[in-house]
DNA sequence: TCTTAAAATGACTGGATGGTCAGTCATCAT
DNA sequence: ATGATGACTGACCATCCAGTCATTTTAAGA
């Protein structure tokens, strides 16, 4: 009987999202109706109720997606890495914070939609819930990799690994969001090289060949 | 005639911003009604709009005196200081970020309408240029710090002092983001102390006794 | 081609919200 | 004491929006 393909279900789905980013990016969760979603998804303004049960079930499944966006993006930056540099947690470090930069800067949406889920995670514990599962799995990789690197000696003996990754994490996240304020204003892709090449706490086997031009507003 | 002491009417404008605050740190920026803020304050639906023309400004308004207060509360910190240690950047830095550390785990609430304020910012031009003008006054006034530690020889002699200060800054926004959302999970006066005492990119004079536990979730 | 069930539509609803305003009440100069 | 001035009140309004559902359209199978 005449049941959609799952193709052209998934199609809509994803057209659907796309269409949520593109406005929750714009105007923010809050001042996006789902009017202007089914509008710009191109839909009638019933047909987002039968992919998703409401807002903000559609507002988690595009944090989700976008966010899993980021997460292969990372991966595939680090799988890339040709074999001798993967050893490297340093490089490694340098490479997840490049593909964070380039994806943001190519896709400024995630930054707002990143944003507007963290302020959302304060009040909606749905959100929260997934918020804080994403934010532990990433700490738990970044914290990894610190291990990796402080046993290899790419850092000093003491340094606790868990403030770094945290530390990385939170630099990361402030980049993203003083950029997303003024995307002209300072380079993110250079700023975040900076903080990956940064030796917080410790004898800098780094110098200032790391520093990059920000202009400072 | 009888005009309202210009005491009492500062008085009311307080309460009426307290109330807010703790409105907006409960529920974020659309969550709240005007309605509840009155009722938080113990006075009429009508009675703010007495004191500020509209939501909007009641926010803008909250954001001013909130911020001022975290501004206050680093200058005396920094003034605080003895004399010998108060020319030192590091120590300076130190300094402002323990007070901010302190102001903020003493009051929560600086936390979440902090992040709502730069979250607002993304959509309502008023609210961005608050933002961005105090954003762009503390850049400055650590860019000028970082250049006295470089100077003194605090800092590696090649370090870039604007990045370095938005590295700071976006080291201390994203913490305290991370905080907000679990309050628990970590110390936030340590991690900030940790930041603060952190070499990016330099030779360190500090070293492992700067790094505490954080628990990693 | 024709049947039929699922998909899509869009008018509708019930509730909520920012902001207003005519009227009330407290205060202070006289 | 008293009355004029302005702070305060709270019912009210116009608007808006998430979500529903009866109806129409679409496409897969016979």
């Amino acid at each position: 009987m005449p049941k959609i393909a799952d193709e052209a279900r998934t199609a809509r789905r994803d057209q659907i999202i796309a269409a949520a980013a593109e406005c929750f990016a714009r105007a923010g969760y809050h001042a996006t109706t789902m009017a202007d979603i089914a509008e710009t998804a191109g839909v009638s303004k019933g047909t987002p109720y039968l992919y998703f049960p409401g807002k903000e079930a559609l507002f988690i499944a595009l944090y989700e997606e976008w966010d899993c966006g980021l997460a292969a993006r990372v991966d595939a930056a680090v799988g890339g890495l040709a074999e001798p540099a993967r050893r490297s947690p340093r490089t490694v470090l340098a490479a997840v914070a490049s593909a964070i930069a380039a994806h943001v800067t190519g896709n400024p949406q995630t930054c707002r939609v990143l944003m507007e889920a963290t302020t959302l995670a304060a009040y909606e514990p749905a959100i929260a819930a997934k918020v804080q599962a994403a934010n532990a799995a990433s700490l738990d990789q970044l914290t990894g990799l610190f291990q990796a690197g402080i046993a290899a000696g790419q850092w000093p003996a003491g340094a606790d690994p868990a403030l770094r990754a945290r530390l990385f994490m939170a630099g990361l996240y402030g980049l993203m969001s003083q950029w997303h304020l003024a995307p002209g204003t300072f380079p993110l892709q250079a700023a975040m090289g900076a903080l990956a090449g940064t030796d917080a706490v410790g004898p800098g086997e780094h110098r200032g060949d790391t520093e990059k031009k920000g202009d400072g507003t």
